[in-house]
DNA sequence: CTGAAAGCGCTTACAG
DNA sequence: CTGAAAGCGCTTACAG
């Protein structure tokens, strides 16, 4: 079925039936119906290339991310090149940011600049949320559309969210570590002095979910800077102290520093760890058992389902189905972290 | 960078431009060194959508499975269904055919018949692997891709396998169960009376990993047939007689039987069971706490990746990067199993 | 071996 | 409000 075919069959030019298909205004009512009519009758679908070579538009679209974690990112930036891989034949740039974790005002100067060099749509992954919020809007009003990962803005004008929920993430993280405790025993938490929503959120939803384990108790919760500065010595010498401890959450970026101290405290085995995120190193501790479990959000799918929902927008103006995409939350253990790592590798078969 | 343009610079025709990049023949080998190398330096990517349109081919592909278990290939055929309508404005068509598990000859006649319906590649999860070898060469002989999915036949001339690794499929769930038993007790083992190479693999995996496990002992192996009947009796006499038993392991589908008879038995929170896949139902028992975790294989992408990977290769000729693709090994507890549920869902935004 | 030309299905100024 | 026509970038018979 295509448009000529259509128009013959009603006596009509293929242009009008274009009108049609396009909501052009300036078409007659009657002719409208019976075109979509027929256009359903012969349950018509139309040729996407031929489309697209006509509509001919190049789109650019930026990713920003802040430096750290360097391998959550990378994996993310592979998501990236993925999407972007697939959509350079369609006439699509993607440039990728890289901000100082510890200057978040640079995401700030940046997102005034992109409008500037001609980008027609934005993903990032915020910093400071609450520094962007006023310039995203801005730039959602001047018809620039926005995405935000990682972590979500919800009072901000985006487009959509592609992220984790993280009070999820922390019930599971709480589930996974209460079943290897054999649901009793005790538990420190790691988590951040400075205020993070996104890790705040994680603890609420590993208490809630603790709720659940009544012989389970919290111990301690020792706090620590986003750097992870100390994590080893406390961790070290609180398992030295009190031998009753028999589960770790680290809720932010610390399991590497944790797993040493583990491991040093002669603990492997007797304590089980949670945490998050999966780097060749994290992995090379959960075969030594000094972390029992992972958790991660998929980092790829981030980057890329990013770039696919702003060009799917843009292209075709078609909005995403909800405005929060949630990603699944992936349980991590020894024995499937594998898969997980080369990701990227696996998947770029299909972005060629 | 269009034909045009490089044609121009060069001061010869676009046609020949276009021999040049589509390996035609008949092109002189100076000429053809001249366009190559314009064409790198240009860095020239051709108009995927010109060139679909004028390459315009009807496609048609055949996707076959078996009937049980029903949900499992509930979410392949979601999977084959969003790559069908991906590709549909391509003009692709895609059919999903179901074969009665009880009668493998079924397979074997529709593969049969297949070619003569103007299939142009197939899909198939093999009921009896063993009964499909030689049609399955004989198909690929005659110029028609076969991609294998769910269970591998190495030997077979596939263009790929989708699935997952069997064999770490059972380590997995032997290093949650162990974990989640605390190192140490007594395990009960379901599996097939009848030889399915799949889930024989599972359980060799499955005592490999145990091997690292040395206060865990395999108490009884209990065999049944594939549609698991007598499983709920066997396990809730098991467990009223065997009171240190503190894990199961179900390597094939019968976990709602064993978590039904883990309930009954009022073992809740007291043995840990590992088994596979994922429906409502299992989902029901593993918020009741009667099933630890379970683990998936991604079976919405089995069905999307078969489609995928055999329309690229009809269109393109691309190969795929490896003849086997494993899928990841999901671990599913009761606090992510929603996202893997409605997974379907979540990715039907963006295959519209 | 190569050029000129037709045509894939669609959209959109341009006339009227 | 609608038709006739141009053109998106590419490939491929058809001549030569």
């Amino acid at each position: 079925m295509t448009t000529s075919e259509i128009a013959k069959k009603l006596g009509i030019s293929r242009g009008t039936v274009s009108r049609v298909i396009n909501n052009h205004p300036n078409v007659k009512e009657e002719t409208r119906k019976k075109v979509l009519e027929a256009l359903k009758a012969s349950n018509y679908i139309p040729n996407e290339a031929a489309r697209a070579l006509v509509m001919k538009r190049n789109f650019k679209i930026a990713v920003v991310v802040f430096s750290e974690p360097k391998f959550f990112w990378k994996q993310v930036e592979f998501g990236v090149n993925s999407a972007h891989n697939e959509l350079k034949p369609h006439g699509v740039k993607v440039e990728y940011f890289v901000t100082d974790i510890l200057k978040p005002d640079e995401q700030l100067e940046l997102l005034r600049d992109l409008p500037n060099q001609g980008f027609d749509a934005i993903a990032i992954a915020p910093n400071n949320p609450l520094l962007l919020v006023e310039q995203i809007d801005a730039i959602s009003t001047s018809n620039i559309p926005v995405v935000i990962i990682n972590v979500d803005i919800p009072t901000a004008n985006r487009l959509c969210y592609v992220g984790c929920n993280y009070i999820h993430s922390g019930a599971l993280a709480c589930e996974i570590l209460a079943k290897c405790m054999n649901y009793n025993g005790h538990v420190l938490i790691l988590t951040l002095q400075d205020q993070v929503i996104a890790i705040e959120q994680r603890v609420t939803g590993f208490r809630q979910e603790l709720s659940n384990y009544r012989n389970i108790y919290i111990d301690q919760v020792s706090r620590f800077n986003r750097l992870a500065e100390g994590v080893y010595d406390e961790v070290y010498s609180i398992l030295n102290k009190n031998h009753e401890i028999n589960g770790i959450y680290v809720s932010f970026g610390a399991l590497e520093q944790t797993a040493q101290a583990v491991i040093d405290a002669n603990m492997v085995n007797k304590v089980s760890v949670v945490g998050y995120d999966l780097s060749e190193t994290i992995y090379d501790y959960m075969k030594k058992g000094a972390i029992t479990a992972t958790i991660c959000h998929e980092p790829f799918n981030q980057g890329y389902f990013a770039v696919k929902i702003l060009h799917n927008y843009l292209r075709s103006g078609i909005m995403p189905s909800s405005s929060i995409m949630y990603t699944k939350l992936e349980a991590i253990f020894s024995r499937n972290a594998s898969y997980y790592l080369n990701e990227q590798k696996h998947l770029e078969l299909f972005h060629l």
